[in-house]
DNA sequence: CTGCATCCTTAATGATACTG
DNA sequence: CAGTATCATTAAGGATGCAG
């Protein structure tokens, strides 16, 4: 058998894996792919999912989830231009752990508050 | 009944909940979560096994997260200073997503620089 | 050993304007 | 509509030196 476990680590700075999870570890890229959980979606229809996302921002983070391999652009050469974004097979593995991060945010919420507010309480503010 | 479902929402700008998806969507956040998961843990430890990561970063990091209710901080009062973190039972239930996640760059980080070279080279570099 | 303070460099994000 | 380009602003990160 040979399963090859190259060792890759992400606790190490030069591991290539590291870059990576710098990249899926991240809000943008959180938001993103959850807006496209549902299916393929076109660039304006995730702008609005993702409240507050600038243009910008959004091509870049796109573009590097494209070039990554877990997003697939599809351009229709119509006027005006639409494009539409979907997540990959492997991008599909990702929606559990990033919506798993989206939905402790909104269920934890509270909890954070409260102990945000003690801390600042216990400390000088 | 009333479990209350005040509809946080990290897709919002302005919910806090984003805020705090902000927080944990981030790599030294993941990586120090990692780096707690098997027990608690010094600041020097935390640094070693969390590769490349600046005193700074660390310490600001650490901070944080110890505001927002997800890690506890112990300072012993020895010469020299002892001091230990451990995550909370908050801090517990973050263990799953995040070690998810960086099993995920881990393992998909083969495949993930295969669709690199192919978009660079389909692209112009 | 921890952690704070400071200075400096770089990366991320915002806001606009403009083109296919 | 989608995307690029530019400029300005801000936040994140790195390097040191010092102190409890």
């Amino acid at each position: 058998m040979e399963t090859e476990q190259p060792a890759w680590n992400v606790m190490l700075e030069t591991c290539p894996s590291r870059t990576s999870l710098a990249k899926i570890a991240n809000k943008w890229t959180a938001m993103i792919v959850i807006a496209l959980s549902d299916g393929p979606a076109r660039f304006g229809g995730i702008r609005q999912r993702v409240d507050g996302i600038t243009g910008k921002v959004l091509t870049s983070t796109l573009r590097d989830l494209e070039r990554d391999g877990v997003v697939v652009r599809t351009a229709y050469a119509e006027m005006p231009p639409r494009v539409e974004y979907e997540l990959t097979p492997l991008g599909q593995t990702l929606r559990a752990p990033l919506i798993a991060l989206g939905t402790w945010a909104e269920q934890h919420i509270e909890q954070v508050l409260q102990a945000r507010s003690a801390f600042d309480q216990r400390v000088g503010r």
